[in-house]
DNA sequence: TATTGTTATACTCTATAACTATA
DNA sequence: TATAGTTATAGAGTATAACAATA
């Protein structure tokens, strides 16, 4: 289990211990934040990051693939995409090649608000990413990016295990 | 709404996003892996955070003071606080000073527990920050110390505004 | 048989409001 | 009146298992 040099064994009490909760912290307050100005405009914040998925894919995607795009149990996504759905912002589609298969997009109406989701987010984001120097904020991005770098190819999702 | 230099206009055409989306992606990826090595020890994510600040607080904590660490709503404590009292790892006193508060300890089976809670907590962490150099930790620590800073004074609970 | 998405069910955490008992 | 903690209620998000339709 000897890894780089996480186990020094006098050096640092509880570093890890401190950036996990100060990481959870912080996530939690953006998490927080995000909800209260995604709120006027119907979406929670799950329902956002679907649309983001959503917008940025070139194609419309399945339902499997917007779970594994978020790290969330597909069952999470029926869920979410009901709600945008209803909400008139998503369509579901039946894949013609494969007929299981669900396709999500996006309507007019869901780019439309997509924009307004994407300020708000951004807005609350800023606010809290905003009291960061570009270096820093380029830092901790690439640290973040570091963290999750070997994962993202082989466990993307938590898929039942 | 111009802050330091966020809304530069050409130069990141979505930074914060970026960091926003990463930064709630690993901080959920650790709060998966500390539930799953948390989970044969009976407790979840949140009770452990409890037993965390107990064990750090010089004396025993009222359910509000606890609310305020965690930075959640006392309502919550409750619930966590209920499961960890029936689990017989906290006792609930009635604050004798004043009548209406409630004081949490941590039993001798709680503060046994708590060991083997750190130990998984870490090891979840460890697992994830491990793949850091000394270095980086301590820098991602310092970004998140400073991302948090303002606010500990200010805005600490979410409270019912 | 395996896979896709769903229904069914349950749990954690959160939030708001109303209530009780103290102060 | 104000405060501390609770009950009551509701909603978001997650997880697991079982099922129907399709491959």
């Amino acid at each position: 289990m000897t890894r780089g040099k996480p186990p020094a064994p006098g050096s640092s009490p509880d570093s890890v211990g401190q950036l996990a909760e100060l990481l959870v912290r912080t996530s939690w307050r953006l998490r927080r934040g995000s909800s209260k100005e995604l709120a006027p405009l119907g979406v929670t914040f799950g329902q956002a990051r679907v649309m983001r998925v959503l917008a940025r894919a070139p194609e419309p995607m399945r339902m499997a693939d917007l779970a594994a795009s978020l790290e969330i149990v597909p069952r999470s996504v029926t869920t979410m995409v009901d709600s945008l759905e209803e909400a008139g912002l998503v369509l579901r589609e039946v894949d013609p090649h494969d007929r299981r298969s669900v396709l999500v997009t996006p309507t007019a109406a869901g780019r439309s608000v997509l924009a307004r989701m994407d300020r708000a987010r951004r807005a609350s984001a800023e606010d809290l990413f905003g009291r960061l120097t570009d270096r820093d904020r380029t830092t901790l991005l690439s640290l973040l990016v570091a963290l999750n770098a070997d994962r993202d190819g082989a466990t993307a999702a938590p898929g039942p295990r």
